[in-house]
RNA sequence: GGGCAAUUAGCUCAGUUGGUUUAGAGCGCUUGCUUGACAGGCAAGAGGUCACAAGUUCGAAUCUUGUAUUGCCCA
């Protein structure tokens, strides 16, 4: 077999994946077996794959890929949301460079372009996942707009309506002028801005000349002043009380009024209260019933209550009000001044606090159960750090604002019959909103009587209940029965509120079991410098481009290497680099052993059947800690369990024990069993690498049509003999001991040595013959006395001697002594200061003070191997 | 301003209820290797008063308190 010498991913990972999808190796279908399902975080439908999706499907593939192995039925469905907002603004922003404005169109125009968008761009970031090698039942891929979900989200809505947990209800709420829409707080994002705080006076009115002065940074927002509060304990404005002021410029009469909200120390202790545009302002309104003024337009522009600059923008007004309060001599001064203003996360407007009459969702009874059962670990937040953040948001939970005001996404389905505030219904479709209407109604309306809610949901009011919906899990079915409640939620902790905490919330709600039994939280992926990738600081590499370039398998274990749960991983493409040279590593492992040739007339040497017994028990421990780390999340661990397993045991100690010499034949014995550990080594990485893993497998032996690697089981090894694995540590000091003195002394690896060994402890020969193998050593010979003017190490308290005709350098061998000595000694003393220590002797446990015993003793009997061999280099 | 984390080698991180040969890994770094699998490699090596200070203890990276710095969440 011609094996080429550098590992080719492009043509193995396109071919597996087809005939792997044609298999239908990722297909699942309720059975006897254990489940083991994933539900995908659904991307943007029209969204590009980037780094944060490799890295959060790399570990459900992983998982997936493991759980299969083992033997259940794993189950990982894939899809994608709507993201009505963002791709609304997307259509939108199309329109318009094709000249068309979106108020031109009619809903139903308007939705057949998203709709056509949405084919056209849809999808693509599904297609992307293959080429990561996303092991999802793509049969199963869902869409939070199809059909059936669509009306799932609907009948939830109405349900919840019926249940008394969704109103409507005027709130103040953050609202993006560009997009014309209400946004949730969790879609606003505060930047620090340089502004400026404008210091204005009032005239108290009826006085001659009698002032209050206010400082604001809006003083646009004047126009909507309701009143000038002070704190009751303010003794500068006492005198104020029962006063009225004059609002600049338009000389409306406002009260003053006294609450301790306002900050003395601020500005100059006076707050101007504008309820309808400041959500503090509004409260402050609210609980002294003042009047609220709304000076703004849905675009952010001033509107005749302003009595001003109407027509205008809100950051214009502010320029020219400042102006005209400057030359009618209400402005006293400016001062630079630094605050922090929200931003739409979608369209980068500033957000202005808007009162509007939206539908909520009421929380707080609701998501009890989802905060119970967080904190009592049915379901379980790996890392659990985030248990705290989750316990602290659920405990102050706020009413979910669902309406926004777009078009793209499940409409409301609520129905107006009147103009009043109360004259709707709530309904699954206008038939039943209509029966609904009529049944209680004297008058008898008609199907065009009603006129339906012009808003949609938030995109997340669809997305909570994806773990349920993709399993048509509102009727009764088998599927949900069998794959609900899911195992494993990988997400970003970024969206923790967002979506796994509602989730969570309608888990309970509609199955009365969570959605999810543990919650992997992924770090956000950051570039060297730490900062969060993204397009516009274009720091973050494109994903297709680094599997072109380092092959999947090498990408995946690259964005593994270093990201612990939780964890940010500061993304350097070197580590796709070492992902890639890590599956050139088992290629090349693979070429070696295919390019033996293999004979039946020879036996088998001591040395490989030795070395087979050690790496079958070092497989063993490896297998369990590899097991444990997955068990734990600990995915970046198993990982570097796997990776170490591959590159130092198998490929730097057991190939070189078992390799035959160049040109020699193996025998049968030993390359039947390596092959046989080779493929269990092939079944740890393939959760990693399972296109290379596959690609090997294949190539090991023809298999059946049909068969695949996926098809083996986990490896499961019985057995372990710990002697072996703590005499290959010895083993390996005494080859390492070996290798020092030839690189001290420039001899060749190629050059034999003899070597002398003086037993001062028990010495097991079973690695004699490895020794002498991987050492290049003609042979082990015992000797009763030291060596004189030879090279030698200790290795558990034996001596080790090469001689070496070209005599040794006597200096140099008497300085590493030397040093070694002193570490000793060292070493030493830290021991006797707790052996010597009363205190430490009578209050330490037995095992403790016996270990600090051996510790001594080794300790001495070192120093004086060490002190002998001085004084005989000293002689020489 | 309130809350929650974190601080261990140049970098990214492990370090289980305090004790296992004076702290481990991967990468990077240094020094040798045109070694018949692999330079995408091999071998050897350097590198840490575990942020700082005090305390508890026979014993502290680990527990307590304080300080500093950083990050996240909330207002």
């Amino acid at each position: 077999m011609n094996i080429s010498k550098t590992y080719d991913p492009s043509k193995a990972e396109e071919k597996w994946y087809n005939k792997w999808v044609n298999a239908g190796l990722f297909k699942s279908l309720p059975d006897d077996r254990e489940p083991y399902t994933i539900v995908i975080p659904p991307p943007n439908v029209t969204g590009v794959l980037h780094m944060g999706h490799m890295l959060n499907n790399t570990i459900q593939d992983v998982l997936v890929r493991r759980a299969r192995m083992q033997g259940k039925n794993a189950c990982w469905v894939p899809g994608t949301d709507h993201a009505s907002i963002a791709t609304e603004a997307k259509v939108v922003q199309k329109l318009r460079a094709e000249g068309i404005k979106k108020s031109d169109l009619t809903r139903d125009e308007f939705l057949e372009h998203a709709w056509d968008w949405t084919h056209k761009h849809g999808g693509i970031i599904l297609e992307q996942l293959k080429k990561l090698g996303a092991s999802c039942d793509w049969d199963r891929t869902k869409f939070t707009m199809d059909k059936d979900y669509y009306d799932e989200v609907i009948n939830v809505f109405c349900d919840l309506f019926e249940k008394g947990y969704i109103y409507r209800g005027e709130r103040m709420i953050n609202w993006d002028p560009e997009a014309k829409t209400a946004l949730s707080d969790e879609e606003v994002f505060y930047k620090e801005v340089n502004s400026k705080l404008y210091f204005v006076r009032y005239k108290i009115k009826d006085s001659d000349d009698e002032w209050i002065q206010i400082a604001t940074t809006r003083p646009e927002t004047i126009l909507g002043d309701s009143a000038i509060c002070i704190n009751p304990n303010d003794p500068r404005y006492k005198h104020l009380a029962g006063k009225e002021v004059l609002v600049p410029l338009i000389d409306r009469t406002i009260p003053i009024i006294f609450d301790d909200y306002v900050d003395m120390d601020f500005g100059t202790g006076c707050l101007k209260i504008t309820p309808a545009h400041d959500p503090n302002d509004y409260e402050i309104g609210k609980k002294h019933n003042l009047e609220v003024i709304n000076i703004l337009n849905s675009n952010g522009t001033l509107n005749e209550n302003a009595q001003l600059y109407i027509g205008d923008d809100r950051f214009e007004v502010r320029k020219k009000i400042a102006l005209e309060l400057h030359n009618t001599g209400y402005l006293i001064k400016e001062e630079d001044h630094i605050n922090k203003i929200g931003f739409s996360e979608r369209t980068d407007a500033v957000i202005e606090p808007r009162l509007s009459l939206q539908w909520f969702c009421a929380m707080e009874e609701l998501s009890k159960p989802a905060l119970d059962h967080v904190i009592d670990n049915t379901v379980q937040f790996y890392p659990e750090k985030f248990k705290n953040t989750y316990k602290h948001w659920m405990e102050n939970i706020r009413d979910w604002c669902i309406s926004r005001q777009l078009w793209w996404g499940h409409r409301i389905p609520a129905y107006y019959y009147g103009d009043g505030k109360e004259e709707f219904v709530v309904a699954p479709s206008l038939e039943e909103a209509l029966t609904k209407v009529n049944k209680n109604s004297e008058k008898i309306y008609k199907a065009e009587d009603l006129t339906q809610d012009e808003d949609v949901m938030d995109t997340w009011f669809s997305s909570w209940i994806w773990p349920i919906a993709v399993f048509n899990g509102f009727k009764d079915n088998a599927e949900i029965d069998y794959y609900y409640p899911t195992n494993d939620l990988v997400t970003a902790p970024e969206i923790m509120f967002f979506w796994v905490a509602r989730m969570i919330i309608s888990g309970y709600e509609y199955k009365e079991l969570p959605p999810f039994k543990n919650v992997y939280f992924t770090g956000i992926v950051r570039d060297k410098l730490g900062r969060k990738m993204s397009k516009s600081l274009g720091n973050s590499p494109d994903p297709l481009e680094l599997i072109e370039k380092y092959g999947a398998d090498g990408v995946r274990v690259g964005m593994l290497l270093s990201s612990p749960a939780g964890n940010d991983l500061l993304f350097d493409s070197n580590l796709c680099e070492q992902g890639r040279n890590f599956t050139n590593k088992i290629w090349n492992s693979f070429r070696l052993i295919s390019s033996w040739s293999v004979s039946t007339e020879i036996e088998q040497e001591e040395s490989s059947k030795v070395a087979l017994k050690w790496f079958k028990s070092k497989l063993k421990t490896n297998l369990d800690s590899i097991n444990e780390s997955y068990g734990k999340f600990r995915i970046s661990e198993a990982l570097m369990s796997t990776y170490k397993t591959v590159w130092d045991d198998f490929c730097s100690w057991y190939l070189e024990m078992i390799k035959p010499a160049y040109g020699h034949p193996i025998d049968q014995k030993t390359y039947d069993e390596t092959l046989h550990v080779f493929e269990e080594i092939l079944k740890l990485v393939y959760p990693f690498t399972p296109f290379i893993s596959e690609e090997i497998w294949q190539l090991i032996e023809k298999r059946k049509e049909s068969t695949f690697i996926v098809n083996e089981k986990w490896p499961d090894f019985k057995n372990v003999d710990h002697n072996i694995l703590e005499e290959f540590i010895i083993f390996k000091e005494v080859v390492s001991g070996i290798r020092n003195v030839r690189k001290h002394n420039n001899i060749a690896s190629k050059v034999l040595l003899d070597l002398k060994l003086k037993v001062n402890n028990e010495w097991k020969s079973q690695f004699n013959s490895l020794i002498i193998k991987l050492g290049n050593i003609a042979e082990i010979e015992e000797v009763d006395e030291s060596i004189k003017g030879s090279n030698s190490f200790v290795v558990n308290n034996n001596e080790f001697f090469i001689p070496f005709n070209k005599g040794i350098d006597v200096e140099a061998e008497m300085v590493k002594v030397r040093t070694e000595l002193e570490d000793k000694k060292g070493f030493l003393k830290s021991v006797m200061a707790k052996v010597n220590n009363e205190k430490f002797m009578s209050n330490a446990p037995e095992k403790v003070v016996q270990l600090e015993l051996k510790k001594k003793n080794d300790a001495e009997s070192q120093i004086k191997i060490l002190e002998d061999r001085l004084t005989e280099l000293s002689s020489l």
